[in-house]
DNA sequence: CGTACTTTTGAATCGCATCAAATCTGGTGG
DNA sequence: CCACCAGATTTGATGCGATTCAAAAGTACG
């Protein structure tokens, strides 16, 4: 089993053997409402929607994956309180939440790398609340470049119109607004790199 | 110094004494970008947001708070990354970030509600997110009852109002879409509680 | 070369923002 | 107690921007 270089860093060295990789189908389910977790997921490629059942019975869902961890927040829970579908061909890496979480409360500097990567989830989180609350794409396109870009750029390494369900617009909207800003000279692309011209002061 | 109920279950006894309450009026600054991080933030009424200032020079919201952590996640940084503000008047408990940190290191036992708290803020997160992704506020509305309710209850304590910021919509749509909720008999108002109407099966 | 997907542009429609204004509310001071 | 004010709540009218539906052009891949 080869982990992604964020969790080989992240998860003390006696672990790496427990975790195994794992595939699912499009339409496959990781888990269900209501089972014990046993394992945490970390999403390699592909999508996991975790979904929730509403009053009237349609499904709501809380949390969209294409890269990272899916149910880590289930670490000290005694049950699954949401079923995880994948819903493309999806890989992924499945972690033991028995061991992890003993590990945790034996291993203070392993615990206190997962509250840096919590903290760092926590902020990444909530910049994206902000950029969905603004109410024009130019806006959420210029916040997405200013936070989450390098320096002005902005790399949108799963391509457009994946981009555009992440800044939750249709990808129309989306190639419409950079054509506009491209147009206007706010920004310049290539490929799938958007980045600011730089103002003169 | 009294801690609201949620900090003093959270935090050591020990810490208890180090915290300090304190009032800011309107347009004040609680930190600074660049400054070491001293004291983490939470916020018990007002409202403070947490900007950085874009390659534009123009003010990029990153987070905005109306009760809970403000800056929770510098935990661990060795500066702040952005400026805090508190928009309108506001009172706050400060917690000194020193004694905090070291004393995750020593007890495994706080480090384990904290990474618990943690969790509960990125789960909130999550579904803050989906919600925002909707794009009527019909869907926002409904998701937030499903989510944040209680069977099917959602109380708007502080007004609705400051609900239609948090659902991202202006207040003007919300008040438009709950009446037609309730004329459509989808859900009940009373006061500042909305209800799902149950559907019989 | 054909199939599937992304990127792009066009046109029509709809929901929400915006601007305006009226009503209602709680709180303050005369 | 009443006059008054600041906010919250509500309804109305208008316009814009994004969705939606459609279709064409570009691209990757077997």
């Amino acid at each position: 089993m080869i982990l992604p270089t964020a969790l080989k860093a992240l998860l003390p060295p006696t672990s790496h053997a427990l975790c195994e990789g794992a595939r699912y189908s499009k339409n496959e389910q990781l888990f269900l409402t209501g089972k014990k977790p046993e394992w945490m997921f970390y999403v390699v490629s592909g999508e996991v929607t975790l979904e929730r059942t509403g009053l009237q019975g349609e499904p709501v869902v809380l949390q969209r994956t294409r890269q990272g961890f899916v149910s880590e927040a289930s670490l000290k829970s005694a049950k699954y309180h949401c079923d995880a579908l994948a819903i493309i061909d999806t890989t992924v890496v499945k972690i033991p939440i028995r061991e992890i979480s003993a590990e945790l409360d034996r291993d203070p500097a392993f615990a206190s790398r997962w509250i840096g990567m919590l903290n760092s989830e926590v902020r990444r989180l909530r910049l994206h609340c902000e950029r969905l609350s603004m109410k024009s794409v130019k806006d959420r396109v210029l916040h997405l470049i200013n936070t989450e870009g390098q320096n002005g750029t902005y790399t949108a390494a799963t391509g457009l119109k994946s981009l555009a369900g992440e800044l939750g617009v249709t990808h129309e909207a989306l190639y419409r607004t950079l054509a506009a800003l491209e147009k206007a000279k706010i920004i310049q692309r290539l490929d799938g790199v958007l980045s600011l011209h730089i103002l003169q002061g």
